[in-house]
DNA sequence: TTACTTTTAGAACATTAGTGCGGATACAAT
DNA sequence: ATTGTATCCGCACTAATGTTCTAAAAGTAA
């Protein structure tokens, strides 16, 4: 480990003390001026300097986009046995071309008959609102899912771009599985499988049902 | 507690999964791109009215000075069961190409380093024997897997007919996820994607490294 | 419908905040 | 001294980023 010089170890302690006191790291001005130093340039180039020793991370171009260097090795040797976990309900299976199977408000009041799957709850966040579908056959094959795979959805009308959600294309009337890129009056479907091609649709032309959590395949 | 809108949630969950990633918050802009907003004030009025909710904290005039409200108290009004799981080791990444990573007999006795994932023991039994690899790239893609993926194998030396293993061809020195079929002197591979096609060895070319349990595709 | 509140849009604006650069200093080794 | 490297200064520049304003759209209650 380098020797910080006496200008580095105040600006790493000057750091710390400012996420302790505002939650949020300083620029390089505030530490200029809570370290007394007197050019933003001499900041910049001591951050770089930390930087390389490892003692922070630094993301360029970015405001306050310091952190500390995580400390130390991360003591983490234990073996849990039991996990909380949520209880989720298989809804149904999901097949080409059929309707996608979609809970309806009241019908999460009753989802006695429905089985339950248990899932990490890590995974799931609080559980509201999360079901689980079956996909038969191969009609997904594209969204990298296959027959038999578990589908873990949570309900939602949008989803962020990027997100993989179940869409419905209106003038079709079909659904299905894609990643979704919301460009103004367009949005774009694009297949997991990025070596297939994406479409674009009018954007109210494409209504989100769902957007997928998880996919898990059971093949054991 | 107030209900949050739909927009607001993304926008909350958006920032929680900013973070996780990036160790910094995410700027209004950000916000605006990833939840498809179509204006800054949107993003705006809307992020001050989290902060009246009480959901994050905010500073104003300060670049990404937003922070998550520390979670008080959990009003989610589930509760969550505890399951037996098993604790399954993060033995390393596969990437294209690179040899796989597979435990030494040794190896299990000592897997402190590793990170442990739980998984529910319903899948995956007993759990000796069995870990986990985390797809990097995409070169898996003709077997339904993707950069991220991750996937749950159990050491095997042979498996049945159909079974997802890891397989090396000796000839090649290569190492890919395909189904497996034993047919007398040679064997067949076939990519899980069954629109593509199937590849077929000398049996002594092949060889089973491990089985493939399930694929985990955390999306959320 | 009408009136009223909430939310969304779009764009211009105003700071905030990181970078780059020529030229000082400081300090060591030669 | 001379040379060289590591640091520091100021300052200007520009990209990043929060704010504001007006108007329209959407939603709500009377």
């Amino acid at each position: 480990m380098v020797k910080l010089s006496e200008r580095q170890q105040m600006i790493m302690s000057f750091i710390e003390d400012f996420i302790e006191e505002n939650d949020y790291p300083p620029t390089i001005r505030d530490i200029q001026n809570g370290c007394s130093i007197s050019s933003t340039s001499v900041v910049a180039y001591n951050l770089d300097k930390l930087k390389e020793g490892g003692q922070l991370n630094r993301h360029s171009e970015v405001s306050r986009g310091l952190s500390l260097a995580s400390v130390g090795p991360n003591s983490n040797n234990f073996k849990p046995t039991e996990i909380d976990s949520v209880a989720v309900p298989l809804l149904g299976t999901i097949a080409a071309g059929s309707p996608f199977p979609m809970p309806e408000n009241d019908t999460w009041s009753d989802l006695s008959g429905s089985e339950l799957i248990d899932l990490p709850q890590a995974i799931v966040g609080p559980g509201d609102n999360v079901y689980a579908l079956k996909v038969r056959g191969e009609s997904m094959i594209d969204a990298l899912i296959s027959d038999g795979d578990l589908v873990i959805m949570e309900q939602a009308s949008s989803v962020r771009n990027g997100q993989m959600a179940a869409v419905r294309i209106k003038s079709d009337n079909t659904t299905t599985l894609k990643n979704f890129y919301s460009e103004g009056p367009r949005t774009r479907l694009e297949p997991a499988n990025s070596q297939m091609d994406a479409m674009t649709f009018p954007s109210n032309d494409v209504e989100v049902l769902s957007k997928v959590l998880a996919v898990w395949r059971y093949l054991g």
